[in-house]
DNA sequence: GCCGATTTCAAACGTTTGTTTGAACGGTGT
DNA sequence: ACACCGTTCAAACAAACGTTTGAAATCGGC
């Protein structure tokens, strides 16, 4: 339930060196990670988990207390940091707009850019940005309670900014833009992270220049959902039937 | 592999008065689509079809060859459909704009539309709206490959439009626009269709004006993803740091 | 009313699932 | 050397998984 970090057993006192070993626990939420992105939680076993982990199959109930334990440990290792990024980045925006509205392009670089770009730089893989991009729509109500609950911050945080930056645009329009602009975001992730062996890559005769630098990924998100979320609004001429 | 719509044995002579019952293979494809969007396909069992669909657990194996079969079925018989009126409505575009380019929204509007309203109004209820969300990140392979198919024709179609009407876009930034394009059209489909349960009502406080009717949808949807892919494309000024 | 084909059914198949158990291991402090 | 604590391990647990089986039930055509 509420025993999101909390270690196994571990008494806390004399709680200065701690973490003694630690690394079949860390083996574990990387091994995870990386079966939970391309396999989906599901279609993940505990015996795969820990078999890729060279460890025990009571590892992952000794360590994080079941499967959901787990679980959540793999997300919220990645999603706490990221979360932080997100509003240290939107702080220093504010900052820098002083009391004029944060401009939209620098809203959404501080949103976008901590998924693409401080995911990768910081030791981490390509592994979990594909389950970012899968984590909203799998199906384990447990997750999605906690990934609303994490979330819920930052995007309270973001709304206001957003409302100052784009004026005369009615909240529930605004909301639908966001939730595109989150869409586009974590599709791009899921599609950008496994581009590699993407099936996706032999549709078209797609040609090489579609292969894209983080920074270059960024800034094509930043542009497309600048000019989306800018997009006039009203009632102008009517789409042919 | 290949027997996407065989039925199970049904010797083919007699052709004519077919389907005698086929009342069971509705139920099941109609449960499983339901349940598959809730529960995802992993996360559903034969069992879990069969019991809500009142029929016996080999039925599945029976009507379809087993889960993988039913699978590619609850997929297939939306997906054909769709697809066929996405086409048909390009054609149409096409035919309307004659020697010139068809205008950017008539492209995305017989992309876009044939997701959020035929599906819906051909009796379809929203279950496949949020199964289709979802559909490109599930982790079956098979399905996978399944679905890169049957979209390769669509998308193979609606590219060289896109490039008309996007003149001087660059061919790999003009893939990356149309994936964003998708991953906003599949994760909306998937808020929206979702929402009236929906957690993320209530992240920030969203007020009721956030209910869209399907036709507001495909509106805002095409006003996004147009101005979106118009964005402005070269080495404008550098993002703030 | 009977026959052959089609469909349903209860029961069981072997495998895999997440979890638990209790003993053994490996350090550290005394 | 001892006891202690955190950790690992092989083995087993009941439950659920997809699938198979062979016998009933159902139906249409003659």
């Amino acid at each position: 339930m509420s025993t999101l970090l909390t270690l196994p057993a571990k008494s806390a006192p004399a709680a200065v060196a701690k973490v003694p070993s630690a690394v079949t626990r860390l083996t574990l939420l990387d091994t995870a990670e990386r079966l939970f992105a391309e396999r989906g939680i599901d279609g993940t076993s505990v015996r795969d988990i820990t078999k890729a982990a060279a460890a025990n199959v009571s590892a992952v109930n000794y360590h994080f207390g079941g499967k959901d334990g787990l679980v959540e440990a793999v997300f919220f290792r990645r999603l706490a940091p990221l979360n932080d990024r997100r509003l240290t980045r939107l702080e220093a925006a504010i900052k820098h707009a002083g009391a004029s509205p944060v401009p939209l392009e620098d809203i959404l670089d501080a949103f976008i850019r901590p998924s693409v770009d401080e995911l990768r730089t910081g030791g981490y893989t390509n592994h979990f940005l594909r389950l970012m991009g899968r984590c909203l729509q799998e199906p384990n109500p447990k997750l999605e309670t906690f990934l609303v609950g994490v979330f819920a911050e930052v995007v309270g945080t973001f709304n206001p900014h957003f409302v100052r930056a784009l004026p005369g645009l009615p909240t529930g329009e605004l909301f639908w833009r966001t939730s595109f602009m989150f869409g586009t975001l974590h599709h791009a992730l899921y599609t950008w992270s496994r581009f590699e062996t993407c099936q996706f890559a032999s549709m078209s005769g797609m040609p090489q220049t579609t292969r894209l630098t983080g920074e270059q990924l960024v800034r094509s998100l930043i542009r497309y959902a600048a000019a989306g979320m800018r997009a006039p609004f009203g009632s102008e001429d009517p789409l042919p039937s």
